[in-house]
DNA sequence: ATAATAGTGTCTATGAGACAATATGGC
DNA sequence: GCCATATTGTCTCATAGACACTATTAT
């Protein structure tokens, strides 16, 4: 099939609506966050640390009143990441940069959505508690909910393919918690190694680590990627918040060490 | 606000073109192969391998006559992951299954496709060098070209974004080769040390182990991932293919190891 | 014998792993 | 003084890293 030019440029021949096109490509976030409760005990303990990860209950069809990612679709001046960003902001009131935000993957899988051809991308966020408690607090007009993964995986009607999609961000943040430094994302700048290790344990239940400290502040290949912080005059400096005896506060350096199975 | 239904289904309610839609998402695949050359010497040595990417030429608009990936548009009646595995055994004849095909991410950024908005997901392949140059000799209506990646990233003009998916392709499979076992998909099942450490040379040039058959063979930790092949009545079996003295051959056994930063 | 690669011996310094012991500071 | 957590001591065995040395076999 010859088509008739009607001026020189090459490109009225391509039809771009000869196919079907997809009818739309969000961007859906699961938005993780590590939450603190106070434990009572005679002296001072560290908080209990869980995470959880926010839902929206759905109004509207399809899938209404079933709960599922926050999430919106993607305008053609705009990438995808930068389409999660604008969602990001919009469920949170803060600006995406400060926290991470990172693709997951795309679901495609024809009929995942009833709505017609819809390409989803799956983003995950690290996003503070206190940040989703405002924006629960806040916005009637949807119920919010954080739940564990348990409860979310296990226990809660979801909507599209979205079990399918928090699972596999599951695996991703757990496998990002052991081979990156995103523990960074959910502790303060400065931190002890009891706080370090609730969080890694709080993402990945199954780290054990008895020599933890040890292990972190003394092998020369992983002492690099924390250091110890120290006031003007070099003195050590050290935190009691959580304990009675104090402990030596960190900082993570910046430095990331390569990981491989053959050296 | 409540709408008047005219029937029980909601769906009906739902606009799917109320916003413009994609005009297209395609899946391009970035072939990598890994070519082997025989090198002259006075006696037996192993061939040189280096690591390749397959290209194809282009004939139409846009970018005609530059290089680019080989890839294709998704139909509504299968997932993205099915549309690489598609034109995968398209290209190369050979179904997708028997070899890696992995998700690299998607390429979004407004106005990187002329054709209109087009988001691609890109994937990349192992695939045997072969194949390759079967497909080289018989296409005559394609000019598909290996090219290694020094050449693709920094010599080439090509179409689309495709050096950018190509540079992050090269990192991902840098990533894969040093934290899991895809060095298995470059290698026969059997093979010899001094052939998987060439193929992880090939793909990481900078890395560097004087120790590898002692670090691989007696490492509590590592040893786990590879075994000596024996026969029957188990006495080892070596190959002397590439060499004067045999060297025994290994076989990956399945296990990966996990790795941490923290561990 | 030689070339070219395979694999071992050996030595030292460092790290892992297990536990016991000691330190700190609010109560 | 007690408690809960932080931190160090100590001992053994495994591993890293360097480098010299021996082994194998087609030519």
């Amino acid at each position: 099939m010859v088509m008739k030019m009607t001026d020189n440029s090459k490109q009225h021949m391509y039809d771009v609506k000869k196919y079907r096109t997809p009818d739309g490509a969000p961007a859906d976030i699961v938005m993780f966050t590590l939450t603190k409760k106070e434990r009572k005990t005679f002296t001072k303990t560290l908080p209990l640390r869980e995470l959880k990860v926010m839902l929206i209950r759905r109004r509207s069809w399809p899938f209404a009143g079933k709960w599922a990612l926050p999430g919106g679709f993607s305008r053609d001046t705009e990438s995808l990441f930068e389409t999660a960003q604008r969602e990001l902001k919009e469920e949170t009131g803060v600006d995406a940069d400060a926290r991470h935000l990172e693709y997951l993957g795309v679901y495609s899988k024809p009929g995942r959505d009833p709505r017609g051809w819809i390409i989803s991308h799956a983003f995950f966020a690290l996003v503070e508690e206190e940040i989703l408690e405002k924006r629960q607090a806040a916005d009637d007009a949807e119920e919010v909910g954080l739940f564990t993964i348990e409860e979310a995986l296990e226990q809660l009607e979801l909507g599209f393919d979205h079990r399918d999609i928090i699972q596999d961000a599951y695996h991703r943040i757990q496998e990002q918690m052991l081979s990156t430094v995103i523990a960074k994302k959910f502790l303060p700048p400065e931190f002890t190694l009891s706080e370090l290790y609730q969080v890694i344990k709080a993402v990945v239940p199954d780290f054990e680590e008895p020599n933890f400290i040890r292990k972190i502040t003394s092998t020369r290949s992983r002492k690099g990627i924390i250091e110890e912080v120290r006031d003007e005059q070099g003195n050590p400096l050290s935190s009691n918040q959580y304990s009675q005896r104090p402990a030596q506060l960190y900082r993570f350096t910046g430095l990331m060490p390569r990981l491989s199975i053959y050296s």
